[in-house]
DNA sequence: CGCAGCGCCTGAAGGC
DNA sequence: TGCCTTCAGGCGCTGC
């Protein structure tokens, strides 16, 4: 599942792959979440920026393509369009002969289309919260906004509302770091300075690491990521926690696996 | 307008 | 072996 450090990952290994570089031609799965791919046929690649999960592409026609990867989304190269994928939703044929081909499982994943910087058709993309790595990212506007809501801890965050970029893997990690009971439905100022500094720490390490490959997420060049290998939490329900040993627990929050410790993350 | 609830998808894994 | 059920979960949509 791409969160942000994944996203970020493929995204930088892209970009230079594809700035400057004319789609030539483009297709698409027969489905409305795919189609928009397209309407860039003609248009070059100007650059290609992120924000939370969405990769956006800025092209010279004044639009912007969108992808989000969803649960199983993965980019690739292929020098020529794959004829054996029953998954591939969407591809794009550039002036170098290059293909660019989006393969989706589930298709949870998306690609739009919109005049440049306007998402009201993508709300949660509209409506996203500030880059967790930017100085956008304010642990006192943090604070506040965590609180102005009842809902749970981790119900917030993966709202991408109060900050971008956190799924369920990092939003589990983030919690246990900064010994924020995710179920809490409000937190401290101090908690919330933890929980702040968590989510870039585990975040800035995801990307370190070209991050989290559980099963389905590659990297550009189809590697898998590192993270897997460091996770403090998510995924390790039953075992004693690195801190306190205390047996991990899990819980279902929100329909999503969550796994915390009873004993030291108090909030 | 916020948000709870649900549906979308399909392969993997487990039960019998 | 094979059928069935459960699980994984980000996000858009609906309706209260």
């Amino acid at each position: 599942m791409p969160e942000l450090p994944e996203v970020e990952t493929i995204r930088r290994a892209l970009a230079p792959r594809i700035v400057g570089r004319m789609i030539v031609d483009a297709g698409a799965f027969a489905s409305a979440k795919f189609t928009d791919a397209e309407l860039t046929r003609g248009a070059t690649f100007e650059a290609v920026d992120r924000r939370g999960k969405y990769l956006i592409a800025r092209l010279d026609t004044a639009k912007d393509l969108v992808v989000h990867l969803g649960m199983t989304g993965v980019l690739r190269t292929a020098d020529q369009r794959s004829t054996n994928d029953k998954f591939l939703r969407a591809w794009w044929h550039l002036d170098d002969g290059m293909f660019l081909e989006f393969s989706d499982v589930r298709r949870f994943g998306r690609v739009a289309v919109v005049a440049n910087g306007h998402y009201e058709q993508l709300p949660t993309l509209h409506a996203l919260g500030p880059e967790p790595l930017s100085n956008d990212f304010d642990a006192s506007v943090f604070h506040r906004a965590l609180n102005a809501s009842n809902r749970a801890i981790k119900t917030q965050l993966l709202s991408q509302r109060p900050v971008a970029g956190v799924g369920n893997i990092y939003a589990d990690e983030a919690c246990w770091i900064a010994r924020v009971r995710p179920q809490a439905r409000t937190i401290t100022k101090p908690g919330a300075t933890r929980l702040h500094t968590a989510i870039r720490e585990v975040l800035e390490d995801g990307i370190r690491r070209k991050g989290t490959t559980l099963r389905d997420y590659r990297t550009f060049d189809g590697n898998y990521g590192e993270n897997q290998h460091h996770l403090r939490c998510y995924g390790r329900a039953g075992e004693p926690c690195d801190r306190c040993a205390t047996i991990l627990r899990k819980t279902v929050l929100d329909a999503r696996t969550t796994t915390f410790c009873p004993v030291c993350q108090r909030s």
